[in-house]
DNA sequence: ACAGGTCTGTAACTTTTGTTACTGCCTAAC
DNA sequence: GTTAGGCAGTAACAAAAGTTACAGACCTGT
């Protein structure tokens, strides 16, 4: 563990504070799909990402879904961070993209680190900035983005976050996370497949224009 | 000056630190209408607002504009202060919403308080943990509502910023902060007058349904 | 092989939003 | 008063997105 937290953390946090994570740290595994924190969840403790991905979604009163973005190794999420300081419950639905390590901090440790370690406060402050800028990047594709486009992004973006060109994706899922309908999706993967950005098969999409 | 700070930040602020404000920080006025800090502007203070209201606007590459959320008294920008500490260009553009009194303190300080004063590391957190929350709402707003619904929520937010249910604004100014078409909105502000939500008059809308 | 489920493709249609164009009204400047 | 420019109303059309419906492909378990 304590290697996994080097790999990941070894880089921005002082070896005191390394050698304390795992003390206080509890270690967990997430499979694919998992559902890690779920909206209303009364939210103690905040999670490192020591390697996997985990995608953070939002969801209205009416149960549709939106994604806001992904989390990779290093990250924290500051939407938890933000409920952890504030007492308030999880804003946000958090999903294990594929098999997830990290650790779940609780919140006594997160305030009293902040003011024995200068490395964790910037480590929280830049959080605060890189989730900030996150969410500035999903206001633009909502506002100024079209379907197709926003579609080609996320292709890209899962692309990415997985390591891998070919996708395990179906067209619902896809749906799901970009709020919109499978049929809608469906015709959009088969124009841009047309215009040779994809190629599609069953249960998987090749991304090609990256 | 100092009362001005006092009636705006008395209760969150310690004294010695109220005290401290206007030795470094630069009292500002900007008219109803005037940008405050631009888009890819350099940004080495930040802004406490005493009184008025400010509006903050995302643009995309060809020009279009939309309207993230409001200032009021006692707030600051969190993206302007996420500029300030990570020494980047200003992702935004901030307007006087009207005739509007700020303070800008710059990095230097907000830094060396953050370490020397509780109640100013609890306001960043603040700070940060509110614009996230009102970026969310934007989001919801951008991927759950129709633009009936949008402009309506618009409307009311307007009002409650300007404390007055008249609002002096063209049809093509809310298409601008929408990020949409004249017509579009000329239509609909035409519907909600229909349903009896609003009252349209030359260069004013009254919102009755608050 | 067959039944049932999931996944994809596609047609046909509706609703929402965006675009273009033209009108008349009001107001400020001349 | 006349005129020019900004503002609002509306029609007509185009494009984007959402909806409903159905068919065929594939996969799994029996």
């Amino acid at each position: 563990m304590l290697q996994e937290i080097n790999e990941a953390y070894g880089f921005i946090f002082e070896e005191d504070l390394i050698r304390e994570i795992p003390e206080v740290g509890v270690l967990k595994l997430a499979g694919a799909g998992e559902i890690i924190m779920d909206i209303n969840d009364y939210i103690t403790s905040m999670p490192l990402l020591l390697n996997g991905a985990i995608k953070i979604l939002r969801e209205d009163e009416d149960g549709n879904e939106l994604l806001l973005y992904f989390l990779e190794r290093g990250d924290t999420c500051a939407l938890t961070l933000s409920c952890c300081l504030g007492q308030t419950r999880s804003e946000i639905r958090a999903v294990a993209e594929r098999e997830t390590k990290y650790i779940m901090v609780p919140v006594s440790e997160i305030e009293e680190w902040t003011t024995r370690y200068k490395s964790w406060r910037n480590f929280i402050f830049e959080s605060y900035q890189s989730r900030l800028s996150e969410m500035l990047e999903t206001i633009d594709t909502l506002a100024f983005m079209n379907m197709d486009q926003r579609l080609l992004r996320y292709l890209q973006d899962k692309a990415k976050i997985n390591q891998s060109e070919e996708l395990q994706v179906t067209h619902q899922q896809i749906a799901y996370d970009l709020n919109t309908s499978r049929v809608v999706i469906s015709r959009l993967l088969k124009k841009l497949e047309m215009e040779g950005k994809i190629l599609l098969q069953r249960n998987q999409i090749i991304v090609q224009d990256l």
